[in-house]
DNA sequence: TTTTCTGCAAATTCTTTGCATCTGT
DNA sequence: ACAGATGCAAAGAATTTGCAGAAAA
């Protein structure tokens, strides 16, 4: 049983809700496939395994996944017009952030504790709590910049 | 003339543009408004100061103006489904980032030499160029957190 | 057996586009 | 005059919703 369809279960559990088919589908799919997958990219991959799955369900268990904290739901596309398609990133194992090539598009994941010390800074000089951070650094990777010339 | 009006201005000349009335008060509304409007927001303030004003004109304006890199498109809203709508930022006068409180959803923004040191270690590291950062910060305001209890 | 979930189709929401007309320059 | 911008209405993409039937607990 994959990662996420454990954790699901017992958030499940404790709310009363159901562990389906469909969302034992969806889960093993995020945990398997990795990286940044938009809803509809999702969609595409379990359609494959079951063909009568519908868009619904897959946006539906989005929903109260993001809502539970096991996934969070990003717009790490740069630029206007491409920014508009969430993508969903299983927030695991721990807080990280991301690069994003303008030039091809590839995202990075990083962790970094710069972050860290601008959480407790604001949080201090501000007296609020912080309870998440999210940056996206743009730039150009080795292989765009090289292209670039 | 407000800085906005001026700043497109000078643009729209280099690249044989044409400051139109409409353009005008858009640039001038959101120079004014400050905030991180949604482009309906927008509409709405300008279409009250000319009924005749279209939507379209809005997102188009928006448009050139986030590719001149003169306001930055940017999803603040905390969670799904909120955060589906864009949020317009005037990226003035330097780079700034947000605290956004998801108890009543008020946005601070505020500046950190933490982020400028990530953005320098990240590119030593990993050798690529990074061109911009934007850091979100979600947690509660003062008043919310005592709101809580 | 009782909620909760799913599939379906229709509805919403936000944004873009085509085109005739109008307007800065 | 002429390239470029606007308004309008219609199209489009992504996501949500209402509801009747299906399926976990």
């Amino acid at each position: 049983m994959s990662r996420l369809v454990a954790q699901a279960s017992g958030i499940l559990r404790q709310c009363g809700g159901r562990m389906t088919t469909q969302r034992r589908l969806i889960l093993g799919t995020l945990d398997e496939m990795g990286g940044h997958p938009t809803a509809e990219q999702i969609y595409r991959i379990v359609r494959a395994q079951d063909p009568s799955i519908n868009p619904s369900t897959v946006y539906r268990t989005l929903g109260w996944l993001a809502e539970a904290g096991l996934v969070d739901a990003r717009h790490l596309a740069p630029g206007r017009s491409s920014g508009r398609r969430e993508q969903f990133d299983p927030s695991f194992p721990a807080e990280h952030h991301h690069f994003v090539c303008t030039g091809c598009g590839k995202v990075v994941e990083f962790a970094s504790p710069h972050i860290e010390r601008a959480k407790q800074e604001f949080s201090h000089t501000q007296g609020v709590t912080v309870e998440r951070a999210s940056l996206t650094l743009y730039g150009l990777c080795a292989a765009c910049e090289i292209a670039k010339e």
